[in-house]
RNA sequence: GGGAGCUUAGCUCAGCUGGUUCAGAGCACCUGCCUUACAAGCAGGGGGUCACUGGUUCGAACCCAGUAGCUCCCA
């Protein structure tokens, strides 16, 4: 059979993708083994695959891979979430290229047109993710708007409510004025714009006097209902309890005293509009000051305004300028730059305002959640984002969870006409409870709240809910808590924190024990990926180059958790050719077999060659599981790589690869191939599509419960440490003899002699290798140093070469008389530290020991660099 | 303004309890090789004032203080 020498992916992943599926081997349902689960992050039903979703699904699919290597009953639940904004505003987009306006539209009718997308362009980012090998129980693929999904979204809302920590209030608010909703503060974007301050003077009551305020947003000074100054601030004392005159307006406004005005900012006096301002909306109520609102849902100015009514906000702003310049009230304007919040979603400036809203009342709420993550219960990698965590949840704020949406999960609240509310589930409970208030109303007069939740209102029971744990405790009781969750710190508050306290609040439990926070992946020069800048690659294109094992091995090369990662098509190219390299080892392997001979005997080298490889691959998978533990995923793949490729392939594989011409033994092969067999278990969960298809190479595999992503990882053994010291040194004196022959250009193919002055411990148990790899007779030892020949010394053992013909002496002795150098110098500062009296008394012994070792060696040493020049002639 | 973190080779990063795994890895680079698995490869090699300054210690990349630069989060 004829293997290409060139690993061809493309049709190797659609074929064991469809393999794992038609057999179900991602399949879970509860047994008596341990149950291992992780929850996607639900991406947005909007959404395509990035490189995010790419970086973090990898690592959750080989978390996953693993575990069920390891015999837990594995279970990654894969779903989408609703994205009640951006799929709205998609939809709306959409309807408006089609010239629908969603205004014409009842919320059934826009609500089809929702579905109609979401059925089209939901599933896309699911099925992109088989590509990249996703081993997903797709039959519980999970959408938060599912109807029993949807219904424990409004059962807790109603629970939540019940017990009084859910209330509707007018609160400040931010207002998004494009997609005309309500944002939690997480979903406001702050971002530097240069402005400019405008110093605007303000008429005193009944004097000839003014008092100088700056601001930004002079468009608010038409909601003004106070100035406010520092109380120690000497300028402003004798303003106290007097009035001001709003400018164009001249309506009255009181001056009040606060220290929360900075009086080193602007000119130390402060505007205070309660509308349209948070820390204004707190010192209004600290004062008892009038409220005006002066905008409308859209951002224009209302007629509570007086003038501009209808013009838009930063028109009024223009506006309102020229006129206070032309009544003379207009000091100066100066550039200035200031943090303005914009909508995560719409972009447009963010317009805090007074709304009435319902929110979640967070202060008791969310005290376990900050408790268990404080004591290491649920465990954060990396460390450092407790901190953050903690901080946030110290300041936790309210959360407002109605937006003024249709897409999403409707408020069960139910109003009667004189204003009066309940919360029920149906109109029919709703009526239940009215009529328990005494209110009576029929069942036309009363309608349902329009609003929808938040988002991560629902997406915060997903670990529950998933498993339809509010309804049925069988299948959530056995998957939950889950295990691992992997996802970007940017949500860490949004969703990670949220999920904690539903957790908590409804499983009296914790949701999860691990969360693995990923990078942000970034470009080259380090900007972040996006659509706008461009400088994404396409994933699938990438797979389709590189295979998906490329470019999983790719982005996780450099990716250390919590680390931004700066990705590199390179990257993948690397990842491209490790398997190269696999498949290459693979057909080596694969060659032997045919002419393999089982009356050959197996050569001692051969022997020794297995039993080291065995120790170092148990020795490697010690590490590995450590790493992977500690979820150091980037070293767990790098020694991953090394033990294949350097330790496989290019020691252990030339150590029993026979001479030319020659055949293999049966016994050789066959260790080789169960040593094959490990190194294909340890790289499935970084590589699975080229793993399996080796696997199937490499023995045959009659049953689908044979696939290796259901072989039992492999255990640790106890490794001959001996043995791994001397392949160190036998590892030195190939590169010497190796180093010998290219500084002096001896061809590999000219044999030569080698011997060895045995001063010491060394090993003998490689020597049949030494001459297999470097082409050297049996190793010689002498009891003289031989006259003209190169050296190199090892464990304080001389290995010398003769020299063949034509040497330069003169550059020999130059080489020695370097090392020779540098080695008295290496002996000078061991021996200082050794003749340090308080050192010899304070550092513990094994210190001491090893420092008078370094000592002993150094001597030995010398002594024989210089003997060695000295033979030199 | 408040909080957290980072600075080690050209790049991306390890370095876990201060000491023989202490200055490392991968990539990149240089040199020589199309050697009968692999040039998507093999072999060999060079490269660092561990940001800076001081302190603690017998001993500091590691602990402490200060300085500089960068990043993230929150308001």
């Amino acid at each position: 059979m004829e293997i290409p020498s060139k690993y061809d992916h493309s049709s190797v992943s659609d074929k064991w993708y469809a393999y794992w599926i038609e057999h179900k081997l991602f399949k879970s349902v509860p047994d008596q083994r341990t149950p291992y689960t992780v929850v996607i992050p639900p991406p947005n039903v909007t959404g395509v695959l990035h490189m995010g979703h790419m970086l973090n699904n990898t690592i959750q699919d080989l978390l996953v891979r693993r575990a069920r290597m390891k015999g837990f009953n594995a279970l990654w639940v894969p779903g989408t979430d609703h994205a009640s904004i951006a799929t709205e505003a998609k939809v709306v987009q959409k309807l408006r290229s089609e010239g629908i306006k969603k205004s014409d539209l009842s919320r059934e009718e826009f609500m089809k047109h929702a579905w109609d997308w979401t059925n089209k362009h939901g599933g896309i980012i699911l099925d992109q993710l088989k590509k990249l090998g996703a081993s997903c129980d797709w039959d519980r693929t999970r959408f938060t708007m599912d109807r029993k999904y949807y219904d424990s979204v409004i059962d807790s809302f109603i629970d939540l409510y019940k017990k009084g920590k859910i209330y509707r209030g007018e609160r400040m608010i931010n207002w998004d004025p494009s997609a005309l909703t309500a944002l939690s503060n997480e979903e406001v974007i702050y971002k530097e714009v240069s402005s400019k301050l405008y110093f605007v003077k303000y008429r005193i009551k009944d004097s000839e006097d003014f008092v100088t305020i700056a601001t930004t947003r002079p468009e608010t000074i038409l909601g003004d209902t106070a100035i406010c100054v520092n109380p120690k601030d000497s300028r402003y004392q004798k303003l106290h309890g007097k009035k001001a005159l709003v400018p164009l307006l001249n309506r009255e406004i009181p001056i009040i005293a606060d220290d929360y005005v900075e009086m080193d900012f602007g000119t130390g006096c402060l505007k205070v509009t309660p509308a349209h301002d948070p820390n204004d909306f707190v010192l209004g109520q600290k004062h008892g000051l009038d409220v005006i609102n002066i905008m409308n849902d859209n951002a224009t100015i209302s007629k509570a305004a007086k003038i501009y009514t209808g013009l838009d906000r930063f028109t009024a702003r223009e506006k309102i300028i020229e006129d206070i310049r032309a009544a003379g009230q207009l000091e100066k304007i100066e550039e200035h730059i200031n943090k303005v919040g914009f909508s995560e979603r719409s972009d447009a400036i963010v317009e805090p305002r007074i709304s009435l809203q319902w929110f979640v009342d967070m202060k008791e709420l969310s005290k376990p959640a900050l408790d268990h993550v404080l004591n290491d219960d649920i465990r954060f990698y990396p460390q450092k984002f407790k901190n953050s965590y903690r901080n946030w949840m110290e300041n936790i704020n309210d959360w407002c969870i109605s937006r003024q949406l249709w897409w999403g999960h409707q408020i069960p609240a139910w109003y009667a006409p004189d204003g009066s509310f309940v919360v029920a589930k149906t109109k029919k409970e709703a009526l239940d409870e009215f009529r328990k208030k005494d209110t009576a109303v029929s069942e036309n007069e009363i309608r349902q709240d329009e609003d929808v939740l938040d988002t991560w209102f629902s997406s915060w029971l997903w670990p529950i809910s998933v498993f339809d744990g509010f309804y049925t405790k069988e299948e959530v009781s056995y998957y939950y808590p889950t295990n691992d969750l992997v996802t970007a710190p940017e949500i860490m508050f949004f969703w990670v924190a949220r999920m904690i306290i539903a957790g908590y609040e409804y499983m009296g439990e914790l949701p999860f024990r691990n969360v693995y926070y990923t990078g942000i992946v970034r470009d080259k020069q380090g900007r972040k990926m996006s659509k706008s800048l461009g400088n994404s690659p396409d994933p699938l294109k990438l797979m389709e180059q590189y295979g998906a094992d490329g470019v999983r091995v790719g982005m996780l090369l450099a990716s250390p958790a919590g680390n931004d990662l700066l990705f590199d098509e390179s990257l993948c190219e690397q990842g491209r050719n490790f398997s190269n390299k696999i498949w290459n080892a693979f057909r080596l392997v694969k060659g032997w077999e045919e002419k393999a001979d089982t009356s050959l005997q197996q050569p001692p080298s051969a022997v020794v060659a297995i039993e080291w490889m065995k120790s170092k691959f148990s020795h490697t998978l010690a590490e590995l599981n450590d790493d992977y533990d500690k979820f150091r995923i980037s070293e767990a793949l790098m020694a991953t790589y090394k033990l294949v490729w350097d330790d496989f392939c290019s020691w252990y594989l030339e150590m029993i690869k026979p001479s030319f011409g020659n055949a293999i033994d049966k016994k050789t092969l066959e260790d080789t191939i169960d040593i094959f067999e490990n190194i294909l278990k340890v790289l499935h969960p970084f590589m699975p599509f080229i793993s399996e298809d080796i696997w199937h190479y490499l023995r045959e595999r009659k049953s689908p419960s044979e696939s290796i992503c259901l072989a039992q990882w492999p255990t640790v053994i106890t490794p001959n440490e001996e043995l791994l010291i001397s392949f160190d040194i036998f590892s030195k004196i190939v590169t010497g003899i190796r180093t010998i022959r290219k500084e002096n250009n001896i061809p590999n193919k000219n044999k030569v002699q080698l011997m060895v002055r045995n001063n010491g411990i060394t090993q003998t148990i490689f020597n049949p290798s030494i001459a297999h790899l470097c082409n050297t007779n049996p190793v010689e030892e002498v009891k003289e140093k031989p006259g003209n020949s190169f050296t190199f010394i090892v464990n304080g053992n001389e290995y010398f070469i003769p020299f063949t013909e034509n040497v330069n002496v003169e550059d020999e002795r130059k080489k020695i008389s370097t090392e020779l150098q540098y080695t008295r110098g290496f002996l000078q500062s061991v021996e200082k530290k050794l003749n340090n009296e308080r050192f010899v008394s304070n550092a513990p012994q094994p210190v001491l020991d090893g420092e008078r070792k370094k000592q002993s060696d150094a001597l030995s040493k010398i002594k024989l660099l210089e003997d060695k020049l000295a033979s030199l002639n």
